[in-house]
DNA sequence: CTGGATCACTATCATTTGACAGGCAACCGA
DNA sequence: TCGGTTGCCTGTCAAATGATAGTGATCCAG
């Protein structure tokens, strides 16, 4: 790789580690009850209704012990319902409830009104969310098709 | 703002929060000797060599005293120098050691690896960290300026 | 010189997170 | 039916993180 890309690359990295602290320390303003772990969890899970519980540990990069620790919690406070699987007994289909689309409002408010001022219009906004989407998307493809590449 | 917006901007962050753990992950596969925190405020240094330890905590959303424990771990791994302020002895400038150097060569090399194949291409790369430099340094200044804004 | 503010630090606490070992029930192919 | 595999779970440990209280040295205004 060239070494120009291998920078541009670290400070895009670099950037969006940062900026993830923002939204962290944003959260913890707002009072939110969940711990950061647990509110990817139920993004993924809000985003995905239905998933299984390996497909959701396998998208928040979660092993599956942290995972069933995080889905408990997430339970225990009512944003979550488990659901078997009727044509597989040992799958667990997850489902937010409704508690969970209203305290997801509250993290949708605190984290929007943070970027609001930050994100410099909505047509830079609107190009910025595809190209992210697309990396996302191309970072779990890898991880399904085997982590391991060195 | 604009409920339509609203989402959007949740969804920003949202992908920007996946994409970091995705990045943490792959750190951990480099085996390199740093937590995500202390990797942050390497960062931080290594970008602003002589900053004081207050603008260093400031950046890295830390609290004087958990900045100071990471500062106390790199400095004990020989990764960070303290330096007295010569117009102000209670002030102390931090510099990154040349074992820094390397160290952050290695994260380079993870993640930029990591990302090599997600990002679209190098036009569309360089509009994106042009776009998230933008957000990051917008979201900085709020910090300066007083964090509460209720 | 004195009191208040600033800067960096330590000690300590609860909580979160990551990782491993292992258990149990359900599934599937032979 | 049986052995191996899969999916989900609990228990447990070490480490990282976030936050508060408080110390001591230095600076600065008056």
């Amino acid at each position: 790789m060239d070494e120009k890309q291998k920078a541009r690359l670290f400070e895009l990295a670099d950037l969006i580690l940062a900026i993830s602290r923002h939204l962290h320390a944003a959260k913890a303003d707002a009072a939110e009850p969940w711990t950061p772990l647990e509110a990817a969890v139920m993004r993924f899970i809000d985003h995905q209704p239905g998933a299984t519980a390996t497909q959701a540990a396998e998208a928040t990069q979660l092993i599956s012990s942290n995972f069933s620790r995080a889905l408990r919690k997430l339970e225990h406070k009512g944003l979550v319902r488990r659901e078997a699987d009727p044509g597989d007994a040992r799958r667990v289909r997850l489902y937010p409830t409704q508690k969970a689309g209203e305290n997801l409002g509250y993290l949708q408010d605190a984290w929007s009104r943070l970027l609001e001022e930050a994100v410099p219009d909505a047509g830079e906004a609107e190009a910025l969310i595809s190209t992210l989407r697309h990396i996302e998307s191309q970072l779990l493809d890898r991880i399904r098709s085997g982590t391991d590449r060195g």
